[in-house]
DNA sequence: CTATACTATTGACAAAATGCATATAGTTGA
DNA sequence: TCAACTATATGCATTTTGTCAATAGTATAG
């Protein structure tokens, strides 16, 4: 329970909270709706399955995205009662979610490009920045 | 080339504003000085080689961030005097910025497996969604 | 019955990041 | 002088995220 601020210790002065991944949460949560429909406790634990860390992230952004969605007309929910404990609000993609999902898998194809040429000049660079030889420090 | 532009004209209610290429500016500025000293305008208009849409991106965030990081330590700055037209602040990078720009790259190797994953699990269901044959009238 | 823990959703407020406009200022060209 | 381009910086509104807390049903321990 306790794992919610542990990063807060670490010493990271350039890691202020640690941002990022939140741009890949919409088309994670489209994608796990593509493959059936859910309520939003669900998703947030399946989340780790598509390489987010939960610790860092609290449920409420989940719920927040899928409301929002559900106001763009990506997806639907209605009341689970059938269920037992608390009421679940199930989630299904919409036609214009499937749309919307393609769009931004397009744009995930240009960031992986992306990235990957970052990596490749980083890798080009730190060579030259780190001297020719082999010759480092004790690993 | 122009594939990825054209937004404000497209009626996307889904993609409001911003995409979330910001998550790769520093890196993507640290690795410019990386290279070499630089002042900000420079950075900014070299930032299309390093796949980013400076239609969407304004000049003065290049600028905050660039201060941002000079707090952190992980660049430094000085006047160029020499130069012609206005001054220029010419940035340098730090060993903290070497270090940082390593913790960034290695980030940035999970992200790109993270998308990696998410277009293949989408590849997956796509067809399944779609139907499994080129021909299906109805299911 | 009460306290506690776990599931499940929602809302409020603060903090951070960004968009957009604008201020300042030197240089060049008309 | 005016306009255009280079160059940096700041202010304010908006958007997005972080953090907490409230609500609620079920189950279990005491």
């Amino acid at each position: 329970m306790g794992h919610r601020q542990a990063w807060r210790e670490k010493k990271c002065p350039h890691r202020r909270k640690r941002r990022g991944m939140r741009v890949f949460l919409r088309p994670s949560l489209l994608l796990m709706l593509l493959e059936g429909e859910a309520h939003g406790y669900n998703l947030y634990d399946q989340l780790p399955t598509y390489g987010f860390n939960c610790d860092r992230l609290d449920s409420s952004l989940v719920y927040r995205h899928l409301r929002d969605m559900e106001d763009l007309g990506l997806i639907e929910s209605h009341w689970d009662e059938d269920s037992m404990g608390p009421r679940r609000r199930v989630y299904r993609i919409l036609p214009a979610g499937i749309q919307c999902l393609a769009d931004w898998m397009d744009e995930l194809g240009d960031i992986r490009d992306q990235v990957a040429d970052l990596l490749r000049v980083y890798q080009l660079q730190i060579r030259e920045v780190e001297g020719p030889g082999p010759e480092k420090g004790d690993g």
